[in-house]
DNA sequence: TTGTAAGCGTTATCAA
DNA sequence: TTGATAACGCTTACAA
């Protein structure tokens, strides 16, 4: 291996130059540079960043902590994220939590421990993040608010998107509704629960029948569709289902061509679209979760962190936008 | 932050038999590890990585670089990876190449100056892998072979399966079929217009019309739709189009959808799949690429390489499924 | 502006 | 089986 002792050598300077050379604060003699550069590019240095690190106690390493990195919601926001690390001089280290607090623990761990310059999670109920929030990591939720901590965090408006969607359900004259969400660890799926009972409740003056209510993993179509397969296998199934995230959208999308009642026969809530949705489909009512807005502002708020902003933690609200392509058939 | 002198003076013991009771060789007496792992949650020690690695030279950290971090290939290949290197004690970093040789080249050297364990790359014609390679780190392309190198490679047979895919739609009775592949950098785009054009070949006994073949960027939709109109708006239009990948599938459906010529009316090789298909659709054919199967192959040889295998470089070629639902309206 | 030298937290060598 | 101690490659006082 290369170090700045064979450059310095080479280069006819000290070790120490060398390393002002690269992103030092001193200022080093226009020639040495030249000198120094020389040398590094005949001897192939590379500087070692562990070394620096372990010296300086700070990396360049931004760690994204999603439940499911297949999911188009979690990947646009990761790109999103990687533009504005990127600028910014980080590099993005993508980490899949699957949902599983025992794995993202030991990716905080794994994190903490490579001393990344900070976090960005979509964190679930039983998120501890206090152990890597102790040591000092800046941190950043997505998506999700922090669990009992104070943590920025950048969200979206699920109950009043989710009560709006099921109001153009109701609209487009749809009368029973059915509503599949995701885990109860989730807090995005309870929310949009909330919003779709309060829609329910506005139209039809009482609380929606128990059985139209079912909960699902988000992060796979299939239990997805065979909730959608439940609902619609009851003695009075549901008109019109509201799916809780994309996937359960695709899922039940799957579960309602299987039966050939796709939409508009039976309509449709895809919140968060399905993924990669082809066209606008009728009957079919989709809301775009802003991912890369959501994105970018989170990667920009712990870079301030980052860079040593000390106030209190924030929390950005952003609005969700809707397409309903009505229930004609075109 | 602790450390393992901390640690040692709390448990009553040296700093190098707190040292062995974290992943070291050498035995420790029972009771001895307890006191130090008492000692360490006491304290909340968490090992420092950094320290570690610039002694041992070694991280866990495998790298793996793509041209496209939201297109679901990628992303299921990833998922896939991701599996095989955490059962073997490995963390996954993505970096997202976008197809530029600037950014590859640039995650390039953070990966080597990183000390990563290994990386696993897509790479284009432009990539310049000898940097890397040279410095010794264990590498294996997905999807792409090496250009001019002697690296493990895990591909899939795209000339054979675009011809077969072809055949079924002139099977189906299209007759002019036109071709909307990949940029030259992209190795996988030459070789299925290479198997396009045996399958037309072997049809009309002639070479196909020029103006019948388009390329396109392979990373965004809008390429593809271009594309597409461009070649349904020729004065004698192709009726199939056979699209390069997932994105030009999605692509051309979409132009297809606005032209009210949706499959089977115009039909359709969706080489790769669209992402996340919702259903089969009559007219199109659609070929699966083994996404998964790519990543759990490349993952289990790049940890052999990183276990110090010396052989010479393999490549693995994979099959490619394909699923043809007819042309009849169901 | 430059060089010398002392760490950063860990692991590896060597004796005990 | 354990402990003292010397690296690993880099940054940064401090002195020149």
């Amino acid at each position: 291996m290369v170090t700045i002792y064979d450059v310095a050598k080479r280069a006819g300077v000290s070790p120490a130059t060398v390393s002002r050379v690269y992103g030092g604060q001193t200022p080093v003699t226009p020639d040495r540079v030249q000198a120094v550069r020389a040398a590094a590019e005949e001897l192939g240095f590379v500087p070692n960043r562990n070394a620096r690190r372990l010296r300086t106690n700070s990396s360049e390493i931004i760690a994204m902590m999603v439940p499911d990195v297949s999911n188009s919601f979690f990947t646009h926001m990761t790109r999103a994220v990687e533009d504005v690390a990127r600028a910014a001089g980080f590099s993005v280290m993508l980490c899949n939590t699957d949902e599983d607090p025992e794995r993202e623990q030991e990716y905080l761990r794994v994190a903490t421990s490579e001393q990344v310059a900070g976090i960005i999670i979509a964190p679930n109920a039983n998120s501890e993040l206090d152990w890597a929030v102790e040591r000092g990591v800046p941190m950043v939720c997505v998506d999700r608010h922090a669990p009992h901590h104070e943590i920025d965090a950048v969200v979206v408006d699920n109950i009043t998107a989710a009560t709006a969607a099921t109001h153009l359900l109701f609209e487009a004259g749809y009368t029973r509704l059915g509503c599949i969400t995701g885990p109860e660890t989730v807090e995005t799926s309870t929310a949009r629960l909330e919003g779709w009972m309060k829609a329910v409740r506005d139209h039809t003056g009482t609380d929606p029948d128990p059985e139209l209510v079912l909960r699902a993993r988000y992060v796979d179509d299939r239990d997805g569709e065979r909730a959608a397969q439940q609902l619609l296998s009851l003695d009075n199934p549901p008109d019109a289902i509201f799916a809780g995230n994309n996937r359960l959208a695709t899922g039940t999308l799957r579960a309602l061509y299987r039966l050939d009642t796709m939409p508009p026969k039976v309509g449709l809530v895809a919140f968060g679209g399905p993924p990669n949705s082809l066209f606008a489909w009728p009957g079919v009512i989709v809301t775009y979760l802003p991912d890369s807005l959501i994105g970018t502002t989170a990667a920009a708020m712990l870079i301030e962190r980052i860079n040593g902003l000390e106030s209190d933690a924030r929390t950005v609200t952003l609005p969700i936008a809707m397409e309903d392509p009505g229930t004609d058939v075109s």
